[in-house]
RNA sequence: UGGGCCGUCGCCAAGUGGUAAGGCACCGGGUUUUGAUCCCGGCAUUCGCAGGUUCGAAUCCUGCCGGCCCAGCCA
């Protein structure tokens, strides 16, 4: 079940991999996923984490799951344990639990060490001087005039800055590197700031922490790490993380190796844009399911399987891609489509009476759970006189080729018998209220002269055993395929008012009902359906996960 | 315009000098008590463009064109 992991796809990094193991250069390969804890992981972050544990995995060797956390203003405990929950959940175990924190002194240590060679100074301007001093695209930058103020001098004011002495902002380490270098990650980049704040970890042990650049590669030096994949945005720090491993003297030399990040149309996956959605009230939550959070993914009713097949089959390479989100939506199908039990239920109820089944009679059928395969066994459905069809499925006036109920004709009760329409009843207003009906009771399944053909199919429910509940219809969550990209607009713009659909009164086999939040269902000729955590055993809710591929809204839609 | 990358079918993506894998999508046809699934078939004389090297190039060279990223004391 968990075969494509297995074999490896071959991609860049897997064939660069196999070639240095080939040329004895690596015992052993270990990776790592760095999450910053300040918010929850997303589709994207999936990607990644497949490729690092596929990578270690393939090649015998592990990876450490290691919290970047060298930003208390962002960082918090329940993100720490909202990623461990969401790792586990995609289904991989990680070696050793590691936090950029734990290296907090040791990276202090080396950073001393830069200053006594002459490669660290502390520069005691503000940001913005500094930022000015940095150049631009084609011009370069200009030296601070503490650039070259004595060792001695950097090496007191930075115990100083760790000891409390300084307010934030007053003093920052710099690596001194190149002010005129083309990659302005090179000019001089600042690589340890005065934060006087709790650390979720470290608490008020520290009032300096270290910068992304400067912690990253120590880490990963640290932990042996052999390859350190990141995404491209990341690719003009290379020369940044090289050369701060150059001239520390750390015990491993990993490498970078950098792979695009991934793009879901009609969506987005940026923390930034994503807590955006969160604080401001236009979803409920970071696992409300419209949300490509794997938190709300898992809510929505998507499965591991399917999301690792997913990352499995969209590949990873260096160009910017953009995924159809229907790629993702497949990838969930093919997996529910091998495992969901099925399950009839009605979204919008329309009543129809057997006008010759006998009244307050039950009669039992059998159904499979899967009809293709018969292992997952039966279930028993409740006939009745009176039943709920999907008012869809009824058509006054039908083009030719609907192939559902409409008057005089045939029309096989999914699992039941054929029956025909024989009376459509209307209210004062014209709507269609209630059909009536006749069944003809040779057509029973499973009878044998059951097989008589008709065109269509429909699913049904009955009346009086039936359970009521909400069914939640979820649609894409922005109505552009590219809602961050006109920079001109505000992404927000782009929701879709109807990305969620309420039915409040759908109608459920009974044993439907009893479902666990969580549990996966196929609602025949509807799609895979979730169990939602805010259904009770009196009221179940049910999220739609994916519709099934329709091939009758196409005809339609072309028509 | 400085630096770093990317460009193979509508969307992904193999391929690394020997004559274009695969998936998704799409279009046919078959099976079907889910208009689902499943099955069969079709779908790049061509690899951003133009030159060049070579018996031979998507793969090597040169020059263009198009796109992405970088000027946080964010990651």
């Amino acid at each position: 079940m968990t075969e494509p992991d297995t074999q490896g796809p071959t991609h860049f990094i897997g064939n660069r991999i196999r070639k240095e193991l080939e040329a004895g250069q690596y015992q052993q390969i270990i990776t790592r996923f760095p999450p910053e804890p300040n918010g929850y992981l997303h589709l994207g972050h999936a990607k990644s984490i497949a490729l690092n544990f596929s990578v270690a995995k393939e090649f015998g060797g592990y990876t450490n799951l290691r919290f970047d956390d060298t930003n208390p203003a962002k960082e918090e405990q329940r993100y720490i344990d909202a990623i461990k929950e969401d790792v586990h959940w995609l289904g991989y175990a990680w070696k050793h639990e590691r936090h950029a924190s734990d290296y907090f002194e040791q990276l202090y240590e080396w950073a001393l060490h830069l200053i006594d060679h002459g490669l660290a100074y502390v520069d005691s301007q503000d940001a913005d001087t500094i930022r000015a001093q940095r150049g631009t695209l084609t011009e370069p930058g200009e030296e601070s005039p503490f650039r070259n103020r004595p060792r001695e001098e950097s090496r007191d004011l930075f115990q100083r800055m760790r000891a409390g002495e300084f307010a934030d902002g007053a003093h920052v380490l710099r690596a001194k590197i190149d002010m005129a270098s083309g990659n302005i990650n090179l000019r001089d980049p600042v690589i340890y700031r005065i934060r006087h704040l709790t650390h979720p970890r470290t608490g008020n042990q520290w009032c300096i922490y270290p910068s992304y650049d400067y912690a990253h590669g120590q880490s990963d030096a640290i932990e042996h790490i052999t390859h350190s994949l990141c995404t491209l945005e990341f690719e003009d720090h290379r020369p940044l993380y090289d050369w701060l491993l150059a001239h520390l003297p750390v015990p491993s030399r990993p490498v970078q190796i950098e792979f695009s990040r991934l793009n879901l149309d009609y969506t987005v996956l940026s923390k930034r844009r994503l807590t955006r959605l969160v604080d401001e009230g236009h979803v409920s939550g970071w696992d409300d399911p419209r949300m490509p959070t794997l938190a709300g993914v898992r809510r929505r009713g998507f499965t591991p399987e399917a999301i690792r097949a997913f990352c499995a089959e969209i590949g990873v390479t260096k160009s910017d891609s953009i995924i159809p989100f229907g790629v993702l939506e497949n990838a969930l199908r093919n997996d529910l489509n091998e495992r969901a039990p099925r399950t009839m239920a009605v979204l919008r109820p329309l009543k129809l009476v057997l006008t010759n089944f006998p009244e307050g009679e039950t009669e039992w059928l059998e159904a499979a759970v899967h009809p293709q395969k018969p292992d997952m066994g039966t279930r028993r459905i409740a006939m009745t006189r009176e039943i709920f069809i999907e008012a869809d499925d009824f058509m006054e006036e039908a083009p030719k080729k609907f192939f559902r109920l409409k008057p005089g004709c045939e029309v096989r009760l999914r699992n039941a018998f054929i029956i025909r329409c024989d009376e459509v009843i209307k209210d004062a207003d014209g709507q269609v209220v209630e059909l009536r009906c006749t069944l003809d009771p040779d057509t029973r399944s499973g009878q044998p002269g059951a097989n008589r053909k008709v065109k269509g199919t429909i699913h049904w429910v009955s009346a009086v055993h039936s359970v009521q509940a909400e069914v939640r219809l979820y649609d894409r969550l922005f109505q552009t395929p590219d809602p961050a990209g006109d920079k001109a607009v505000d992404f927000i713009e782009h929701l879709n008012p109807e990305s969620l659909v309420v039915i409040p009164d759908a109608r459920l086999e009974p044993e439907t009902a009893q479902a666990r939040p969580g549990e996966s269902f196929q609602f025949e000729r509807l799609g895979y359906f979730a169990a939602d955590p805010d259904g009770t055993p009196e009221r179940p809710v049910f999220n739609r996960a994916v519709t099934l591929r329709d091939t009758w809204a196409k005809i339609e839609s072309q028509a």
